[in-house]
DNA sequence: GTCGCTGCAAAGTCTTTGCAGAGAG
DNA sequence: CTCTCTGCAAAGACTTTGCAGCGAC
């Protein structure tokens, strides 16, 4: 049986929810609740930031040194979260995926260009038309991203 | 001197302009005008499609299998272009990236998880809120990119 | 002629897979 | 106990790089 501490402040519950759903996935289908499997969704839970498996496997080997979890377990996780919807996974510019949590409030980005500023935004309208666009082509979302590039107010100055 | 035969039908115009853009950047920064990114960029021109590199590469075998162009230089000439922004490169689910001509109508993509389809779309609506966000926050927009990640229609079979 | 470009093959990255031992159920 | 998981290392897939000869200018 998988234990470790989890010692979160006041989003312990939302957590525990999470962590629950994780096992009735794994019950569902037959597989193993694992200690590796455990402190990669944890460690997803916890990051603010999209993570890349190299990333992810960073955070683990510093925050869970004792378990030496390999990459191979983590690519191996993050492909049985995302074909369960648990993860999203984008790919930006460069190569490679970014994962997040699927459940995570979403928001768009405004880069400035000059200053590197990112200002995060949420514009209700465009998410509606999002949906309709991809309702009039018969296409489930999953994600989305959008990004605005320019100059920000303070470097126009 | 690189030459090919250039049969355009009614488009010919528009793509002597567009080589003459490449021409200039080229000789703007000391590059030589070589058959190998002549063919490239006519086929990028030519193709309808989000071409990879292999798929790129695929093509340039069949229309020149005179002219033995190497993978290698398909990956130096997309990069060479995507610097210039006169191609564009989006990353879909899978690995790799798909590009296109940048100077094609502006559109966002929706793009399927599954089978790596890409849809274009323009939404008015969306490109007015996006400038009106923009405007609130006193962000001078110089460019921006939306995708949609989903599962198209088919793929929901 | 000069110096960048190309094809080839070798070297890098990033990701997946095979396997034998470890461990959850 | 059984059968899945895991870590390791080897194998794959995709991309980049080094080099000697070629070719645009």
């Amino acid at each position: 049986m998988p234990t470790i501490n989890t010692d979160f402040n006041d989003k312990t519950i939302e957590y525990k929810q999470l962590l629950n759903d994780f096992k009735n996935l794994l019950k569902d289908n037959a597989l193993k609740f694992t200690i590796q499997r455990e402190v990669i969704l944890q460690t997803l839970y916890k990051s603010d930031e999209h993570l890349t498996p190299e990333s992810l496997h960073h955070l683990l080997q510093n925050n869970f040194p004792d378990l030496k979890i390999g990459i191979a377990t983590v690519y191996r996780t993050l492909a049985l979260l995302e074909d369960s919807q648990m993860v999203t996974s984008l790919s930006f510019g460069a190569q490679g995926k970014k994962y997040e949590l699927g459940a995570k409030e979403h928001h768009d980005h405004m880069i400035c260009t000059s200053c590197g500023d990112i200002t995060e935004f949420v514009d209700e309208e465009i998410e509606k038309r999002q949906d309709s666009i991809a309702a009039k082509l018969g296409f489930k979302i999953s994600d989305h991203s959008m990004q605005i590039y320019g100059i920000c107010k303070n470097c126009q100055k």
